[in-house]
DNA sequence: CCAAGCCCACTTTTT
DNA sequence: GTGGGCTTGG
């Protein structure tokens, strides 16, 4: 493709970013500006038009699904060449780099990566080696993990913190040193590692540096703003020799700090490499001027070094539709109804709505009503695929053989159906393990079965493995001895000839152990099918079914059904034939769930789900001040900036309609709160917005008022109702009669005693904030709240 | 050893 | 309102 093909159709800007392709460059790409297209295009310039070869080339994104989408569009103007390429997420691109690096740093290559349900439970186990409570599992795994993606030794961080006078939990050396332990014996990786193992090994290996660097001449990173120093410190490394170094973000679009992303990255890259170019992209192609107007607003509220202000060429729009609801029943009616509307007046399908809402819980209500509805919809985010019991059940049954030395896997499911082997089983193997200086539990389970004595020493006292326990460990075996002696038989018959292989074969004709057909063999073998379809109720089993059947569909991909001979990565892997069953067990761990993208549905997404996307028509529910901004990010250092990043994200991903919806009362997480409209509705200016209330409301908040009449010509009323006149009844007329007024001090049937510091009167609502002694500042509706004069 | 029942906690979370 | 983790009684 010639060089005007590739930058036809981009302007100035655009052009340059994807032209420069020399020395450092800084793409400050705003919402909606074309980013991938620049970095699509910028990519197939590189190897069109500069020549350069695609296994040159380091493209990161921060999903998989990027990713994938990524290499498609550069296929799409490049061709199949463009697969040679490294185009995928930090992660699986240091797994990658590890699989065949993994000696370097004492591991096998069949290593094993531990998600952070995995990584919990063996700091579970550390905690308890050190003789600490369990329960602290989280406030230690959450620093270890901190301390890695901060590029940090967690023992610096600690010292850190003590510093600046911060609690640190006990022991936590002990506790780090004995995790980190635990995962090298059970040859496993957690996801921190992956990056962090890179990093150490290009500080510590000149050569392996040498060899990534000259290998990776450019190098391209997405979504920037989210990295966190780690991965920052890592393409340092990689790019510093060629300094061929790209990176393309926002950042009023970081919304990832929580993670440790520090959007520093982004705003100091000209101190990391001074003779950057910057390209800020500043024209936007998606929404419409209103749109992007309110967007503006929001984030005007932060103090932003490189401060960008979004434009269109495209028209004014409608204008935003802010809609005030009864409940977050009502705030799903009237969003479900909404959709109804929009898809009967307009040409607007299903595909091109979305919503959002700050936390997953959210989604409930909104779900119900579409169910009652037949409207179609899917959830996105929440609880992934991937970590769903019975995924994981079903993938350590497969790690036991995958990374045989992963103990972690092996208890999982070994008492998984029940099989008589409870905890003071375990507990025996283990200790047994130990003693003998076995190097697996998976060993320990074979010599049980062989006339040795299992005994081991707990709590002072010799205890054996009883007669139920062997036997449950004779049929764990089992699965696994049938399976072994299936293997033996097709590689025979493979090594006659290929042909001999029957279509139901373990082993497939490039001599690989079949993922789809291994794993099912174990979930038949070891009952774990049969005692998931007797047990529990039939709905969920029926969900869990399906998910095992999405997970047999994944493991059948063609991927799995090449010749893997040539994946230099897996040189190592022992014994030979499990190679497709490592590489499904990696690309497992690292994979967002396998989304199938029915057609005709609504997407559901947590605000933060939704960066990277766009529809046509966004309704963001529950904005309000107790729940967007989420009330404890308030009080984190620089928390309400980053909650302001997170609605400016939400509102630029409409393309022409957007909704906001505030609910005046709303029950989450079992606890009802009265809210007033978030500030970032105030932050929009009049002109932009339309106020709306719903018909529930508005009916609802009339039955208060003549409900007050009605109370007041009675003599009190009942004891529920007569303790809310005391301030229900001058809400018709002023603050002066409500008797209460700023300085007040109040009992609250919740939340205790508490003292006014501010209220503010309306047609249907008295607004205060109150100052608890026990539970700290809330802002209330008095006309709802229960809440007295003391 | 296991199943039922109790208690708690609970933002966001690309990997 | 719900799920995970722990305790207790069979």
């Amino acid at each position: 493709m010639a060089t005007h093909e590739l930058t036809i159709g981009l302007n100035p800007s655009q052009k340059d970013a994807v032209t420069h392709t020399v020395g450092p460059l800084l793409v400050l790409a705003g919402a909606g500006s074309g980013k991938t297209r620049v970095l699509t295009h910028r990519i197939a310039y590189l190897i069109a038009e500069k020549g350069i070869s695609p296994y040159q080339i380091l493209a990161i994104t921060f999903t998989k699904k990027a990713a994938e989408e990524m290499k498609e569009r550069v296929a799409d103007l490049v061709g199949p060449k463009a697969e040679n390429m490294w185009v995928s997420t930090f992660h699986s691109a240091c797994a990658r780099m590890l699989r065949s690096k993994a000696t370097l740093l004492g591991y096998d290559s069949n290593y094993n990566i531990y998600d952070q349900a995995d990584s919990k439970t063996l700091t579970k186990e550390a905690l308890l080696d050190v003789g600490l409570d369990v329960k602290l599992a989280g406030t230690y795994q959450s620093l270890i993990s901190r301390a890695k993606n901060e590029a940090k030794n967690p023992l610096e961080l600690i010292e850190e913190l003590r510093d600046f006078h911060n609690p640190v939990p006990p022991n936590f050396e002990a506790v780090y040193k004995t995790y980190e332990q635990l995962k090298h014996v059970n040859n496993a990786m957690d996801f921190d590692d992956l990056l962090s193992n890179v990093v150490k090994l290009f500080d510590t290996r000149e050569e392996t540096l040498l060899e990534y660097q000259n290998k990776f001449k450019y190098v391209l990173v997405d979504e920037y703003q989210d990295t966190n120093p780690v991965q920052n410190k890592l393409i340092t490394q990689l790019s510093r020799e060629h300094r061929n170094i790209c990176v393309v973000g926002d950042p009023d679009q970081s919304i990832y700090a929580f993670r440790a992303a520090d959007i520093r990255n982004i705003l100091e890259f000209e101190n990391n490499f001074p003779d950057a170019t910057v390209i800020p992209l500043e024209q936007n192609y998606r929404s419409t001027q209103i749109i992007l107007d309110a967007a503006n607003s929001v984030i005007e509220q932060n103090n932003r070094p490189y401060a960008k202000n979004l434009w269109t060429e495209g028209e004014m729009g409608d204008q935003i539709s802010c809609i005030q609801v009864f409940d977050e029943k009502d705030e799903a009616e009237v969003v479900g109804k909404e959709i109804n509307n929009l898809e009967n007046l307009q040409q607007v399908t299903l595909d091109d709505i979305a919503v959002f809402y700050r936390t997953n819980a959210q989604s409930r209500a909104l779900e119900e009503v579409l169910t009652r509805n037949k409207i179609n919809y899917k959830v996105i985010g929440g609880l992934r695929f991937y970590e769903r019991k019975e995924i994981k059940d079903a993938l350590a049954y497969l790690n036991v053989i995958g990374n045989p030395l992963d103990d972690l896997s092996l208890e999982r499911v070994l008492n998984e159906p029940t099989r008589g082997i409870g905890k003071g089983a375990r507990a025996i193997l283990k200790k047994y393990k130990e003693d003998k200086g076995l190097q697996s539990l998976y060993e320990v389970l074979q010599e049980s079965q062989t006339n040795t004595v299992i005994s081991a020493e707990i709590d002072g006292k010799e205890k054996q493995l009883s007669n139920g326990a062997l036997n449950g460990i004779k049929k764990f075996l089992a699965a696994y001895n049938s399976l072994f002696e299936l293997v033996e038989h097709d590689l025979e018959l493979l090594q006659t000839s290929e042909s001999n292989l029957k279509s139901m074969s373990v082993i497939n004709e490039h001599g690989n152990l079949c993922p789809q057909r291994t794993l099912s063999h174990l979930l038949i073998e070891t009952g774990y099918l049969a005692s998931l379809e007797t047990n529990g109720d039939p709905v969920t089993t029926a969900t869990r079914i399906e998910n095992l059947s999405e997970l047999l569909g994944a493991a059948d991909d063609e991927q799995y059904k090449q010749d893997l001979s040539g994946y230099e990565e897996l040189q190592g892997a022992q014994p030979d034939y499990l190679k497709a069953v490592i590489l499904f067990l990696n690309n497992s761990s690292l994979t967002d769930s396998s989304e199938h993208h029915e057609g005709g549905s609504v997407s559901l997404m947590s605000l933060h789900s939704s960066k990277g996307l766009e529809y046509p028509a966004v309704f963001i529910m529950g904005m309000e001040d107790e729940l967007f901004p989420f009330p404890r990010a308030i009080f984190e250092d620089g928390g309400l900036e980053e909650e302001h990043r997170l609605a400016y994200v939400g509102i630029t991903r409409a393309e022409k309609k957007l909704y906001l919806t505030h609910a005046h009362k709303r029950t989450l997480h079992g606890q009802t709160t009265y809210n007033i409209p978030s500030r970032f509705v105030g932050y929009i200016p009049d002109r932009l917005i339309a106020h709306t209330k719903s018909h529930k409301f508005e009916t609802e908040m009339s039955e208060r008022v003549s409900k007050r009449h009605s109370n007041e010509s009675r003599l009190g009323g009942t004891k529920a109702w007569s303790s809310r006149d005391s301030y229900e009844t001058p809400i018709q007329s002023n603050a002066d009669q409500i008797g209460l007024r700023v300085g007040d001090s109040v009992h609250h049937d919740m939340f205790g005693n508490g003292v006014i510091v501010e209220l503010e009167v309306t047609e249907y609502e008295a607004i205060a904030t109150i100052n608890f002694a026990d539970e700290g500042q809330k802002t209330l509706d008095l006309s709802w709240a229960p809440v007295t004069k003391i």
